[in-house]
DNA sequence: AGACTTCATGAAAAGGTTTTCAAAAAAATA
DNA sequence: TATTTTTTTGAAAACCTTTTCATGAAGTCT
């Protein structure tokens, strides 16, 4: 933090304002002045200083994203979209994690407030109540994968219930009845749709007593593990899991083989968001891609539309990004000995 | 950007110093002012402009994070455990991706430059001649997973090299000759080092003509599964490959897959970095473990370090983390009827 | 009670930039 | 040439804090 305008200024001979109006073109200054200062900032090593620019133009030409976990193949496809448009509209990225957590939540609104023009966050497990009692920023932000309903925010999801019901009636039509749920984190809203799509599907086809079938998990291969051997214990034996996401999916996947049972002849088995990682499963895992790296950059557009005053008065968005069902062999016997997975 | 601290003096009737003092209990303030700047402040909600603040302070709380992609299972853990150190001692964090392009590269240095109190830096790809153009910042900067020697910079790597050497051995002593290895990008140093390593191994063995026996890769799935298809059209067929990192593993893995070769009956297939996912690929694959996580969060600690002026005149730090060979049943006939590689 | 120290408080400067306003210089018009 | 218009330039205000300095009040000591 050294050298400043007012040095360039001295070391070009003019006043600190056209040294302003030469660096910003914001105003015509006379050729020789111009290549003067343009001169003196180089040869000084001259880079303004973004704070006291902030200061005035009230804006800072970054944006904050805000999510439960930094790592993950989920949130790390997720923060790439949003890294892609970022970088090409030309604003830098602040991160922050909740963990799932109300206070880190909270404290990360607090750090990233005035030092972004607007915020991109991913709350799922963010309830009603919860919503009401958020700070007030006076940035846009834009939700994603999170159920806010009451407030005026953009909000960005998956049709995760869509997606849910159609895994489901995808085992049903297997032939398979007795259908594990292992459920995501019992607060987040997108597990819990995830949850209400099996048990529409269920329910239409005429399976009631659901409950003793659900197991809680928690979006972790751990928990995913530890529940498929609960659902081993289970006297008639379901023939057919459907994990809350794919790490769970991959824990049952590992429990599954340590017992020595085959997949899918024995069980089948299914995730939910079509992670890379799911084709090199043993076996390839049937799952439901849901579209994160364009929820991210699809985030970033529109938040960067309302920075640019282009959505001044337009009612805020409320959009379901499409999912698409992903057969593999995991469910599929017919493709036990087929090939791989397409390799793109 | 409305309520400054002028709108809190005025309400709590009293001077901005106060106010300030009390916001920052600086000096002790009268009890009964105190409570009235308190309440004035949370009745305005006032939030403090960050911009003002580090204009005097100098200082932002911010670090920020300049790597090549933000995606990927590698980097994804690396900013985990950056994530995880920073927010412990309330840092922000500031994000930038390279994607290996030097032009990419200087425009994140000028974004980060002042907005943040220190740098972490991983750019394999940056030559010796690149580094000495690097722009010069005023913030301290710690590199990690990258080849800066001539500079005063903390440097942080992985044992590359050794991590490379025992694989190699470890194949050799299974009995293989003929091991072809893909390499990473050509200007990746952490690459270069990988491959030193199978050489120094292989010409240890005596195996002297090595070069017919490397590829060209790029870290990524399809140049794994491209080279592998090279590789198994030369004549006396390799009994091994070794490629530069995981992705490209399991892309040979899908090549060999598809040409219906058994691994590691066939040929042995062996990668590098230790990802999660190469636990469940078919068969799980043999690795090195990079700590990656570890590299972030101790990269973080070193860099605050020097921000609290611990390590005024202190050498330039030098660390190479050790590696750790992970032996699974893509090498490993033997465990291939085994158990699934430890699940925790 | 007087001199001196401690304490709480406010005024003002500083930090680095952008921008408004006015002045000066140059060009154009009569 | 005198006057007006246009163009270029610099001075100063503004942005929002923190911090130094000075002031006045309160407390302490002989």
């Amino acid at each position: 933090m050294r050298v400043t305008i007012r040095d360039v200024a001295h070391a070009a001979n003019v006043s600190i304002s056209t040294v302003s109006r030469v660096l910003n073109d914001t105003c015509v200054v006379s050729e020789d002045k111009r290549l003067l200062v343009l001169e003196a900032a180089k040869n000084l090593n001259y880079r303004p200083n973004p704070a006291a620019r902030s200061l005035l133009n009230k804006s800072t030409g970054g944006l904050g994203v805000l999510l439960p976990f930094v790592s993950g193949e989920f949130f790390s496809e997720f923060l790439g979209g949003i890294d892609e448009a970022a970088q090409k509209n030309d604003f830098f990225l602040m991160i922050s994690t909740s963990h799932r957590h109300q206070d880190e939540f909270r404290a990360a609104m607090r750090a990233m407030d005035k030092r972004v023009d607007g915020l991109i966050i991913m709350a799922p497990e963010l309830g009603a109540e919860d919503a009401a009692s958020i700070p007030s920023l006076d940035e846009p932000v834009v939700f994603v994968n999170t159920n806010i309903d009451q407030r005026p925010f953009d909000v960005i999801n998956f049709d995760n219930f869509g997606g849910a019901h159609a895994l489901t009636r995808h085992l049903l039509e297997l032939g398979h009845h007795r259908i594990a749920h292992i459920k995501g984190p019992a607060d987040a809203r997108d597990a819990q749709e995830r949850t209400r799509g099996y048990r529409m599907a269920m329910a239409e086809s005429g399976i009631e007593d659901v409950v003793a079938l659900e197991f809680q998990g928690g979006f972790t291969q751990e928990s995913g593990h530890a529940a498929a051997n609960r659902i081993l214990q289970m006297d008639p034996r379901p023939s057919a899991i459907m994990a809350a996401n794919d790490y769970s999916a991959m824990g049952v996947l590992s429990a599954l083989h340590e017992a020595g049972i085959s997949v899918p002849k024995d069980v089948a088995v299914a995730g939910f968001d079509g992670l890379a990682s799911g084709q090199f499963t043993v076996p390839p895992l049937t799952s439901v891609r849901v579209p994160v790296r364009e929820l991210g950059s699809t985030a970033v557009m529109r938040l960067i539309d309302r920075l640019h005053g282009k959505l001044a008065d337009t009612a805020p968005l409320r959009l379901d990004l499409p999912v698409e069902l992903l057969i593999r062999e995991s469910t599929s016997a017919k493709a036990v000995h087929g090939r791989t997975p397409a390799f793109e």
